[in-house]
RNA sequence: GGCGGCAUAGCCAAGUGGUAAGGCACGGGUCUGCAAAACCCUUAUCCCCCGGUUCGAAUCCGGGUGCCGCCUCCA
Protein backbone atom coordinates (compact mmCIF):
# COMPACT_ATOMS: atom_id res chain seq x y z
CA UNK A 1 0.00 0.00 0.00
CA UNK A 2 1.02 3.63 -0.54
CA UNK A 3 0.67 6.96 0.98
CA UNK A 4 -2.63 8.80 -0.88
CA UNK A 5 -2.98 12.72 -0.66
CA UNK A 6 -5.54 14.72 -1.71
CA UNK A 7 -4.40 17.28 -3.52
CA UNK A 8 -5.88 20.55 -3.90
CA UNK A 9 -4.78 21.15 -7.34
CA UNK A 10 -6.40 17.85 -9.02
CA UNK A 11 -9.15 18.05 -6.28
CA UNK A 12 -8.87 14.46 -5.55
CA UNK A 13 -7.02 11.72 -3.65
CA UNK A 14 -3.52 10.85 -5.55
CA UNK A 15 -0.81 8.09 -5.06
CA UNK A 16 1.67 9.78 -2.99
CA UNK A 17 5.01 9.54 -5.90
CA UNK A 18 7.92 11.71 -4.33
CA UNK A 19 10.15 13.77 -6.72
CA UNK A 20 13.77 11.60 -5.29
CA UNK A 21 12.86 8.47 -3.48
CA UNK A 22 12.48 7.87 -0.25
CA UNK A 23 13.06 11.99 0.30
CA UNK A 24 9.94 14.38 0.86
CA UNK A 25 10.62 18.16 0.48
CA UNK A 26 7.77 20.19 2.46
CA UNK A 27 7.33 23.86 3.04
CA UNK A 28 4.49 25.02 5.13
CA UNK A 29 3.29 28.30 5.53
CA UNK A 30 4.20 30.03 8.98
CA UNK A 31 2.86 32.59 10.11
CA UNK A 32 2.98 36.43 10.71
CA UNK A 33 4.47 37.06 13.88
CA UNK A 34 2.57 40.25 15.39
CA UNK A 35 0.83 39.02 17.84
CA UNK A 36 0.95 35.37 20.13
CA UNK A 37 -1.36 33.25 17.68
CA UNK A 38 -4.50 32.02 18.04
CA UNK A 39 -5.59 28.52 18.06
CA UNK A 40 -6.73 28.52 14.29
CA UNK A 41 -3.38 29.49 13.97
CA UNK A 42 -2.35 26.40 15.77
CA UNK A 43 -4.01 24.01 12.87
CA UNK A 44 -1.33 23.93 10.22
CA UNK A 45 1.25 23.38 12.77
CA UNK A 46 -0.73 20.77 14.03
CA UNK A 47 -1.40 18.68 11.46
CA UNK A 48 1.59 18.84 9.54
CA UNK A 49 3.88 18.09 12.23
CA UNK A 50 1.61 14.87 11.76
CA UNK A 51 2.43 14.49 8.46
CA UNK A 52 5.81 14.78 8.78
CA UNK A 53 5.69 12.72 11.40
CA UNK A 54 3.75 10.05 9.63
CA UNK A 55 6.21 10.29 6.46
CA UNK A 56 9.32 9.74 8.61
CA UNK A 57 7.71 6.70 9.98
CA UNK A 58 7.24 5.44 6.93
CA UNK A 59 10.73 5.83 6.10
CA UNK A 60 10.91 9.10 4.27
CA UNK A 61 13.67 11.30 4.66
CA UNK A 62 11.58 14.81 5.07
CA UNK A 63 12.98 18.05 5.04
CA UNK A 64 10.61 20.54 6.04
CA UNK A 65 10.81 24.07 5.54
CA UNK A 66 8.58 26.83 7.60
CA UNK A 67 8.71 30.52 7.50
CA UNK A 68 7.76 33.75 9.48
CA UNK A 69 6.96 36.75 8.00
CA UNK A 70 8.91 39.17 9.79
CA UNK A 71 8.15 42.10 8.14
CA UNK A 72 4.66 43.77 7.08
CA UNK A 73 1.93 45.97 7.93
CA UNK A 74 0.47 44.67 10.77
CA UNK A 75 3.48 44.08 11.94
CA UNK A 76 4.62 47.54 11.11
CA UNK A 77 1.58 49.04 12.87
CA UNK A 78 1.51 46.79 15.96
CA UNK A 79 5.43 48.30 16.36
CA UNK A 80 4.51 51.46 15.79
CA UNK A 81 1.49 51.10 18.49
CA UNK A 82 3.86 49.53 21.22
CA UNK A 83 6.50 51.73 20.42
CA UNK A 84 9.12 49.40 19.73
CA UNK A 85 11.23 48.21 16.57
CA UNK A 86 10.38 46.07 13.76
CA UNK A 87 12.61 43.35 14.44
CA UNK A 88 12.16 43.24 18.72
CA UNK A 89 8.91 42.63 18.28
CA UNK A 90 9.02 40.01 15.58
CA UNK A 91 11.83 38.52 17.48
CA UNK A 92 9.68 38.52 20.15
CA UNK A 93 6.59 36.42 19.06
CA UNK A 94 8.71 34.06 17.04
CA UNK A 95 9.84 32.95 19.91
CA UNK A 96 6.50 32.65 21.68
CA UNK A 97 5.64 30.78 18.56
CA UNK A 98 8.00 28.23 19.72
CA UNK A 99 7.64 28.05 23.07
CA UNK A 100 3.61 27.59 22.02
CA UNK A 101 3.67 25.60 19.53
CA UNK A 102 6.55 23.29 21.55
CA UNK A 103 3.47 22.68 24.38
CA UNK A 104 1.49 20.69 21.74
CA UNK A 105 4.89 18.86 20.84
CA UNK A 106 4.85 20.65 17.45
CA UNK A 107 8.54 19.72 16.70
CA UNK A 108 10.75 22.70 15.03
CA UNK A 109 11.49 22.70 11.42
CA UNK A 110 14.60 22.01 9.56
CA UNK A 111 14.54 25.73 8.79
CA UNK A 112 12.35 28.60 9.56
CA UNK A 113 13.16 31.05 7.38
CA UNK A 114 12.54 34.64 8.10
CA UNK A 115 12.18 37.43 5.25
CA UNK A 116 14.67 39.82 6.62
CA UNK A 117 17.19 37.21 6.38
CA UNK A 118 16.30 36.15 2.58
CA UNK A 119 15.96 39.70 1.55
CA UNK A 120 19.07 39.63 -1.32
CA UNK A 121 17.13 35.90 -2.64
CA UNK A 122 13.62 38.11 -2.69
CA UNK A 123 14.89 41.01 -4.21
CA UNK A 124 16.64 38.95 -7.30
CA UNK A 125 13.37 36.88 -7.99
CA UNK A 126 11.62 40.61 -8.21
CA UNK A 127 14.73 41.52 -10.55
CA UNK A 128 14.46 38.27 -12.95
CA UNK A 129 10.81 38.47 -12.77
CA UNK A 130 11.13 41.83 -14.71
CA UNK A 131 13.65 40.96 -16.81
CA UNK A 132 11.26 38.28 -18.10
CA UNK A 133 8.59 40.82 -18.44
CA UNK A 134 5.96 39.45 -15.66
CA UNK A 135 6.62 42.24 -13.32
CA UNK A 136 6.99 46.10 -13.64
CA UNK A 137 7.99 48.73 -11.77
CA UNK A 138 5.36 51.05 -11.24
CA UNK A 139 5.79 54.19 -8.85
CA UNK A 140 8.29 52.49 -6.56
CA UNK A 141 6.33 49.92 -6.72
CA UNK A 142 6.50 46.24 -7.96
CA UNK A 143 3.43 44.48 -9.79
CA UNK A 144 3.54 41.01 -10.96
CA UNK A 145 1.34 40.96 -14.33
CA UNK A 146 -1.16 38.52 -13.78
CA UNK A 147 -2.30 37.96 -16.93
CA UNK A 148 0.35 37.47 -18.97
CA UNK A 149 0.88 34.15 -16.75
CA UNK A 150 -1.37 31.18 -18.46
CA UNK A 151 -2.00 28.96 -15.74
CA UNK A 152 -3.02 31.29 -13.26
CA UNK A 153 -6.23 30.01 -11.48
CA UNK A 154 -5.51 26.37 -11.46
CA UNK A 155 -5.09 25.70 -8.07
CA UNK A 156 -8.36 27.38 -6.82
CA UNK A 157 -10.00 26.16 -10.31
CA UNK A 158 -11.06 29.87 -11.16
CA UNK A 159 -10.04 31.15 -14.98
CA UNK A 160 -8.85 35.11 -14.61
CA UNK A 161 -12.14 36.36 -16.11
CA UNK A 162 -14.21 35.32 -13.24
CA UNK A 163 -11.78 36.12 -10.38
CA UNK A 164 -11.42 39.41 -12.57
CA UNK A 165 -15.94 39.68 -11.95
CA UNK A 166 -15.84 38.88 -8.63
CA UNK A 167 -12.09 40.85 -7.91
CA UNK A 168 -13.77 43.39 -5.19
CA UNK A 169 -10.24 45.11 -6.05
CA UNK A 170 -10.15 48.39 -7.19
CA UNK A 171 -7.60 49.37 -9.75
CA UNK A 172 -4.50 50.64 -7.45
CA UNK A 173 -2.68 53.73 -9.03
CA UNK A 174 -0.17 52.16 -9.63
CA UNK A 175 -1.76 48.58 -11.20
CA UNK A 176 -2.01 48.00 -14.75
CA UNK A 177 -4.98 45.71 -13.96
CA UNK A 178 -7.09 45.14 -10.88
CA UNK A 179 -5.38 41.33 -10.42
CA UNK A 180 -2.14 42.24 -10.49
CA UNK A 181 0.11 41.96 -6.96
CA UNK A 182 2.43 43.51 -5.36
CA UNK A 183 5.92 42.31 -5.40
CA UNK A 184 7.66 44.83 -3.95
CA UNK A 185 6.20 48.36 -2.13
CA UNK A 186 8.11 51.72 -1.91
CA UNK A 187 8.13 52.40 2.08
CA UNK A 188 5.99 55.40 3.21
CA UNK A 189 7.91 58.20 5.20
CA UNK A 190 8.88 56.35 8.21
CA UNK A 191 8.92 53.07 7.83
CA UNK A 192 11.57 50.40 7.95
CA UNK A 193 12.64 49.39 4.74
CA UNK A 194 15.29 47.59 2.50
CA UNK A 195 17.35 49.20 -0.63
CA UNK A 196 16.64 47.56 -3.87
CA UNK A 197 16.99 48.44 -7.44
CA UNK A 198 13.17 50.33 -7.20
CA UNK A 199 14.32 52.51 -4.40
CA UNK A 200 13.50 52.14 -0.75
CA UNK A 201 10.99 49.60 0.00
CA UNK A 202 10.04 45.88 1.58
CA UNK A 203 8.80 42.79 -0.17
CA UNK A 204 4.92 42.46 -0.89
CA UNK A 205 3.84 38.93 1.20
CA UNK A 206 3.32 36.61 -1.77
CA UNK A 207 6.92 36.86 -3.01
CA UNK A 208 8.69 35.25 -0.04
CA UNK A 209 7.66 32.27 -0.21
CA UNK A 210 8.48 31.54 -3.74
CA UNK A 211 11.58 33.30 -2.69
CA UNK A 212 12.45 31.05 0.02
CA UNK A 213 10.80 27.62 -1.93
CA UNK A 214 13.69 27.97 -4.24
CA UNK A 215 16.27 28.56 -2.35
CA UNK A 216 15.98 26.00 0.36
CA UNK A 217 14.53 23.14 -1.17
CA UNK A 218 14.71 23.88 -5.40
CA UNK A 219 12.56 24.60 -7.98
CA UNK A 220 10.15 21.93 -7.63
CA UNK A 221 9.23 20.56 -4.07
CA UNK A 222 6.79 17.50 -2.84
CA UNK A 223 4.61 18.81 -0.60
CA UNK A 224 3.68 22.73 -0.31
CA UNK A 225 1.04 23.45 2.89
CA UNK A 226 -1.20 25.93 4.68
CA UNK A 227 -4.30 26.53 5.77
CA UNK A 228 -7.73 27.08 3.89
CA UNK A 229 -7.71 30.36 3.03
CA UNK A 230 -4.29 30.74 1.84
CA UNK A 231 -5.54 28.72 -1.29
CA UNK A 232 -6.24 32.30 -2.66
CA UNK A 233 -4.48 34.62 -2.78
CA UNK A 234 -1.40 33.55 -1.74
CA UNK A 235 -0.57 30.24 -3.28
CA UNK A 236 -2.00 30.74 -6.60
CA UNK A 237 0.36 33.91 -6.59
CA UNK A 238 2.86 31.56 -5.46
CA UNK A 239 2.31 29.42 -7.94
CA UNK A 240 2.48 32.45 -10.52
CA UNK A 241 5.70 34.14 -9.17
CA UNK A 242 7.86 30.86 -8.88
CA UNK A 243 6.15 29.34 -12.26
CA UNK A 244 6.66 32.12 -14.38
CA UNK A 245 10.88 32.40 -13.51
CA UNK A 246 11.73 28.60 -13.06
CA UNK A 247 9.05 27.56 -15.27
CA UNK A 248 8.78 24.04 -13.50
CA UNK A 249 6.06 23.26 -11.37
CA UNK A 250 6.51 24.47 -8.47
CA UNK A 251 4.58 21.93 -5.52
CA UNK A 252 3.61 18.45 -6.89
CA UNK A 253 1.15 18.42 -3.62
CA UNK A 254 -0.68 21.10 -2.52
CA UNK A 255 -2.57 20.08 0.92
CA UNK A 256 -5.10 22.58 2.76
CA UNK A 257 -6.45 22.19 6.50
CA UNK A 258 -9.97 23.35 7.37
CA UNK A 259 -11.03 26.25 9.98
CA UNK A 260 -11.17 25.84 13.50
CA UNK A 261 -15.02 27.76 13.90
CA UNK A 262 -15.91 29.26 17.16
CA UNK A 263 -20.09 29.52 16.77
CA UNK A 264 -20.04 27.83 13.50
CA UNK A 265 -18.15 30.89 12.30
CA UNK A 266 -14.34 31.04 11.11
CA UNK A 267 -11.93 32.15 14.15
CA UNK A 268 -9.93 34.85 12.95
CA UNK A 269 -8.44 38.48 14.09
CA UNK A 270 -9.86 40.41 11.94
CA UNK A 271 -13.34 39.12 13.71
CA UNK A 272 -11.69 39.12 16.87
CA UNK A 273 -13.35 35.95 17.66
CA UNK A 274 -10.24 34.08 18.09
CA UNK A 275 -8.38 32.51 21.15
CA UNK A 276 -4.82 32.80 22.10
CA UNK A 277 -2.75 29.34 21.89
CA UNK A 278 -1.19 31.20 24.85
CA UNK A 279 -3.52 31.88 26.68
CA UNK A 280 -5.12 28.29 26.08
CA UNK A 281 -2.46 26.25 27.18
CA UNK A 282 -2.26 28.04 30.72
CA UNK A 283 -5.82 26.74 31.48
CA UNK A 284 -5.87 23.37 29.70
CA UNK A 285 -3.88 20.47 28.97
CA UNK A 286 -2.04 21.11 25.54
CA UNK A 287 -1.86 17.29 24.49
CA UNK A 288 -5.64 17.38 24.70
CA UNK A 289 -5.70 20.31 22.93
CA UNK A 290 -3.58 18.06 20.13
CA UNK A 291 -5.99 15.79 20.66
CA UNK A 292 -9.13 17.38 20.29
CA UNK A 293 -7.12 18.59 16.88
CA UNK A 294 -6.37 15.87 15.18
CA UNK A 295 -9.73 13.46 16.02
CA UNK A 296 -11.28 15.56 13.59
CA UNK A 297 -9.88 14.70 9.63
CA UNK A 298 -8.06 17.48 8.84
CA UNK A 299 -9.97 19.19 5.99
CA UNK A 300 -12.53 19.33 7.85
CA UNK A 301 -13.68 21.97 10.23
CA UNK A 302 -13.59 22.19 13.92
CA UNK A 303 -15.85 24.27 15.86
CA UNK A 304 -14.69 24.62 19.13
CA UNK A 305 -16.59 25.32 22.61
CA UNK A 306 -14.70 24.39 26.00
CA UNK A 307 -17.24 21.32 26.68
CA UNK A 308 -15.89 19.66 23.95
CA UNK A 309 -11.98 20.06 24.67
CA UNK A 310 -12.54 18.63 28.04
CA UNK A 311 -14.57 15.63 26.47
CA UNK A 312 -11.40 15.24 24.37
CA UNK A 313 -9.32 15.45 27.64
CA UNK A 314 -11.61 12.62 29.02
CA UNK A 315 -10.98 10.57 26.07
CA UNK A 316 -7.36 10.98 25.96
CA UNK A 317 -7.34 10.14 29.80
CA UNK A 318 -9.10 6.50 28.89
CA UNK A 319 -5.85 5.79 26.84
CA UNK A 320 -3.38 6.52 29.03
CA UNK A 321 -5.00 5.29 31.70
CA UNK A 322 -4.76 1.50 29.91
CA UNK A 323 -0.91 2.53 29.72
CA UNK A 324 -0.87 3.16 33.01
CA UNK A 325 -2.30 -0.11 33.99
CA UNK A 326 -0.43 -1.77 31.61
CA UNK A 327 2.75 -0.66 33.20
CA UNK A 328 1.89 -1.63 36.50
CA UNK A 329 0.96 -4.64 35.24
CA UNK A 330 4.67 -4.85 34.37
CA UNK A 331 5.57 -4.36 37.67
CA UNK A 332 4.05 -6.18 39.52
CA UNK A 333 3.04 -9.38 38.35
CA UNK A 334 4.93 -12.55 37.50
CA UNK A 335 6.00 -14.05 33.75
CA UNK A 336 4.60 -17.33 33.47
CA UNK A 337 5.86 -17.90 30.11
CA UNK A 338 2.26 -18.89 28.53
CA UNK A 339 1.76 -18.92 25.30
CA UNK A 340 1.80 -15.28 23.63
CA UNK A 341 1.52 -15.87 19.91
CA UNK A 342 -2.23 -15.37 19.88
CA UNK A 343 -1.60 -12.06 21.83
CA UNK A 344 1.11 -11.02 19.63
CA UNK A 345 -0.73 -11.49 16.22
CA UNK A 346 -3.67 -9.88 17.83
CA UNK A 347 -1.07 -6.53 18.71
CA UNK A 348 0.40 -6.32 15.11
CA UNK A 349 -2.88 -6.27 13.29
CA UNK A 350 -3.98 -2.80 14.97
CA UNK A 351 -0.37 -1.61 13.78
CA UNK A 352 -1.07 -2.66 10.53
CA UNK A 353 -4.86 -0.82 10.49
CA UNK A 354 -3.31 2.22 11.67
CA UNK A 355 -1.18 2.39 9.23
CA UNK A 356 -3.62 1.60 6.97
CA UNK A 357 -5.92 4.77 8.01
CA UNK A 358 -3.02 6.99 8.19
CA UNK A 359 -1.82 6.48 4.58
CA UNK A 360 -5.44 7.34 3.75
CA UNK A 361 -4.49 10.51 3.45
CA UNK A 362 -3.79 11.22 7.25
CA UNK A 363 -6.96 9.97 8.53
CA UNK A 364 -5.97 10.67 12.15
CA UNK A 365 -9.52 10.23 13.13
CA UNK A 366 -9.66 6.75 12.05
CA UNK A 367 -6.07 6.26 13.59
CA UNK A 368 -7.27 7.34 16.75
CA UNK A 369 -10.50 5.01 16.84
CA UNK A 370 -7.43 2.04 16.31
CA UNK A 371 -6.27 3.49 19.51
CA UNK A 372 -8.97 2.93 21.38
CA UNK A 373 -9.94 -0.22 19.66
CA UNK A 374 -6.18 -1.23 20.96
CA UNK A 375 -6.84 0.01 23.99
CA UNK A 376 -9.63 -1.84 24.52
CA UNK A 377 -7.84 -4.66 23.61
CA UNK A 378 -5.26 -3.87 25.97
CA UNK A 379 -8.24 -3.87 28.87
CA UNK A 380 -9.84 -7.11 27.97
CA UNK A 381 -6.16 -8.28 28.11
CA UNK A 382 -5.57 -7.33 31.39
CA UNK A 383 -8.69 -8.49 32.73
CA UNK A 384 -6.69 -12.03 32.64
CA UNK A 385 -5.49 -14.03 35.71
CA UNK A 386 -2.11 -14.24 34.02
CA UNK A 387 -0.22 -12.08 31.45
CA UNK A 388 2.88 -12.74 30.11
CA UNK A 389 5.69 -9.64 30.41
CA UNK A 390 6.52 -9.79 26.54
CA UNK A 391 2.74 -9.39 25.22
CA UNK A 392 2.08 -6.76 28.14
CA UNK A 393 5.62 -4.59 26.46
CA UNK A 394 4.09 -5.04 23.81
CA UNK A 395 1.25 -3.22 24.16
CA UNK A 396 2.99 -0.33 25.70
CA UNK A 397 5.70 -0.55 22.88
CA UNK A 398 2.81 -0.16 20.14
CA UNK A 399 1.05 2.82 22.48
CA UNK A 400 4.41 4.51 22.33
CA UNK A 401 4.87 4.30 18.52
CA UNK A 402 1.41 5.20 18.05
CA UNK A 403 1.82 8.21 20.27
CA UNK A 404 5.29 8.77 18.82
CA UNK A 405 3.60 9.24 15.28
CA UNK A 406 0.37 11.51 16.52
CA UNK A 407 3.28 13.52 18.95
CA UNK A 408 0.78 12.61 21.82
CA UNK A 409 2.62 11.24 24.97
CA UNK A 410 0.60 8.35 25.77
CA UNK A 411 3.47 6.94 28.05
CA UNK A 412 3.95 8.89 30.72
CA UNK A 413 7.16 9.73 32.21
CA UNK A 414 7.69 8.08 35.25
CA UNK A 415 7.84 9.51 38.47
CA UNK A 416 9.97 8.41 41.09
CA UNK A 417 8.21 6.61 43.80
CA UNK A 418 7.61 9.12 46.54
CA UNK A 419 8.13 6.93 49.82
CA UNK A 420 5.62 8.83 51.80
CA UNK A 421 3.05 7.99 49.36
CA UNK A 422 4.41 4.83 49.19
CA UNK A 423 4.15 4.40 53.02
CA UNK A 424 1.01 5.70 53.23
CA UNK A 425 -0.06 3.10 51.01
CA UNK A 426 1.44 0.92 53.43
CA UNK A 427 -0.35 1.84 56.36
CA UNK A 428 -3.58 1.36 54.77
CA UNK A 429 -2.71 -1.66 53.47
CA UNK A 430 -2.30 -2.80 57.19
CA UNK A 431 -5.77 -0.66 57.92
CA UNK A 432 -7.81 -3.13 55.61
CA UNK A 433 -6.14 -6.33 57.04
CA UNK A 434 -7.83 -5.30 60.31
CA UNK A 435 -10.34 -4.00 59.01
CA UNK A 436 -9.80 -0.79 59.81
CA UNK A 437 -12.33 0.46 56.83
CA UNK A 438 -12.49 3.85 58.42
CA UNK A 439 -8.75 4.41 58.20
CA UNK A 440 -8.06 3.40 55.20
CA UNK A 441 -10.42 5.35 53.72
CA UNK A 442 -9.37 8.25 55.47
CA UNK A 443 -5.53 7.82 54.35
CA UNK A 444 -7.18 7.30 50.98
CA UNK A 445 -9.23 10.39 50.95
CA UNK A 446 -6.14 12.39 51.83
CA UNK A 447 -4.20 10.99 49.46
CA UNK A 448 -6.66 11.94 47.05
CA UNK A 449 -6.80 15.33 48.56
CA UNK A 450 -3.54 15.67 47.15
CA UNK A 451 -4.28 14.45 43.82
CA UNK A 452 -3.17 10.85 43.97
CA UNK A 453 -5.73 8.41 43.26
CA UNK A 454 -5.46 4.90 44.75
CA UNK A 455 -6.76 1.74 42.71
CA UNK A 456 -6.86 -1.61 44.50
CA UNK A 457 -6.05 -4.57 42.26
CA UNK A 458 -5.42 -8.37 42.54
CA UNK A 459 -1.92 -7.21 41.77
CA UNK A 460 -1.51 -4.47 44.69
CA UNK A 461 -2.73 -0.91 45.04
CA UNK A 462 -2.16 1.23 41.84
CA UNK A 463 -1.91 4.85 42.08
CA UNK A 464 -1.48 7.72 40.03
CA UNK A 465 -0.97 11.35 40.49
CA UNK A 466 -4.14 12.83 38.99
CA UNK A 467 -3.91 15.52 35.97
C1' G B 1 -22.46 36.55 -9.55
C1' G B 2 -18.14 32.67 -9.76
C1' C B 3 -15.67 28.55 -7.12
C1' G B 4 -15.88 25.12 -3.06
C1' G B 5 -17.30 22.58 1.55
C1' C B 6 -20.72 20.63 5.02
C1' A B 7 -25.72 18.36 6.78
C1' U B 8 -24.88 10.86 10.22
C1' A B 9 -27.66 9.01 17.72
C1' G B 10 -28.22 13.82 23.43
C1' C B 11 -23.15 15.88 21.87
C1' C B 12 -18.50 15.16 18.85
C1' A B 13 -17.16 12.24 14.67
C1' A B 14 -15.57 8.16 10.80
C1' G B 15 -17.61 5.83 6.74
C1' U B 16 -18.58 7.58 0.04
C1' G B 17 -22.29 1.24 -3.70
C1' G B 18 -23.24 -4.22 0.03
C1' U B 19 -26.62 -3.31 4.55
C1' A B 20 -24.26 2.35 10.22
C1' A B 21 -16.39 2.72 13.26
C1' G B 22 -14.71 5.29 17.54
C1' G B 23 -15.18 8.88 21.67
C1' C B 24 -18.02 11.83 25.35
C1' A B 25 -22.59 11.76 28.10
C1' C B 26 -26.83 8.50 29.94
C1' G B 27 -29.00 3.79 31.86
C1' G B 28 -28.56 -1.57 33.57
C1' G B 29 -25.17 -5.44 35.12
C1' U B 30 -20.25 -7.81 36.70
C1' C B 31 -15.91 -7.02 39.77
C1' U B 32 -14.78 -4.29 44.82
C1' G B 33 -15.18 -4.00 52.20
C1' C B 34 -16.76 0.67 49.77
C1' A B 35 -14.54 2.85 45.60
C1' A B 36 -11.54 3.58 41.28
C1' A B 37 -10.17 1.38 36.82
C1' A B 38 -12.06 -2.15 33.63
C1' C B 39 -15.39 -5.52 31.23
C1' C B 40 -20.45 -6.96 29.44
C1' C B 41 -25.26 -5.21 27.80
C1' U B 42 -28.43 -1.21 26.13
C1' U B 43 -28.64 3.50 23.08
C1' A B 44 -29.55 5.79 14.84
C1' U B 45 -34.50 -0.09 11.14
C1' C B 46 -31.49 4.39 9.77
C1' C B 47 -27.71 8.77 7.76
C1' C B 48 -31.55 17.17 5.92
C1' C B 49 -36.00 16.72 2.23
C1' C B 50 -38.09 15.01 -2.70
C1' G B 51 -37.38 12.15 -7.07
C1' G B 52 -34.22 8.78 -10.04
C1' U B 53 -30.31 4.84 -11.29
C1' U B 54 -29.27 -0.16 -9.15
C1' C B 55 -30.48 -6.86 -7.16
C1' G B 56 -28.73 -3.34 -3.46
C1' A B 57 -27.41 3.88 -1.74
C1' A B 58 -25.92 7.42 4.05
C1' U B 59 -22.72 6.53 -0.14
C1' C B 60 -24.05 7.59 -7.48
C1' C B 61 -27.41 11.17 -10.56
C1' G B 62 -31.21 15.34 -10.73
C1' G B 63 -33.90 18.94 -7.86
C1' G B 64 -34.70 21.50 -3.18
C1' U B 65 -33.71 23.41 1.97
C1' G B 66 -30.22 25.03 5.67
C1' C B 67 -25.33 26.38 7.37
C1' C B 68 -20.20 27.70 6.29
C1' G B 69 -15.86 29.30 3.48
C1' C B 70 -12.84 31.62 -0.61
C1' C B 71 -13.17 35.48 -4.48
C1' U B 72 -10.09 41.57 0.40
C1' C B 73 -5.29 41.09 5.34
C1' C B 74 -6.28 36.13 7.36
C1' A B 75 -3.93 29.31 9.14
Amino acid sequence: MSIQIYNTLTRQKETFQPIEEGKVKMYVCGPTVYNYIHIGNARPPIVFDTVRRYLEYRGYDVQFVSNFTDVDDKIIKAANELGEEVPTLSKRFIEAYHEDTSALNVRKADLHPTVTDTMEDIIQFIEKLVEKDYAYASGGDVYFRTKKFDDYGKLSHQSIDELRLGSRIQVGENKEDPLDFVLWKAAKEGEIYWESPWGQGRPGWHIECSAMVKKYLGDTIDIHAGGQDLSFPHHENEIAQSEALNEKTMANYWMHNGYININNEKMSKSLGNFILLHDLIQKYDPQAFRFFMLNVHYRHPINFTDELLDSAKTSLERIRTTVENLEHRITHSADLGLENEKWLEKIDQYKARFIEEMDDDFNTSNAIATLFDLSKEANVYLQEENTTIEVLERFVALFDEFGQVLGLELKQAKELLDEEIESLIEQRNQARKEKNFQLADQIRDDLAGQGIILEDTPQGVRWKRKS
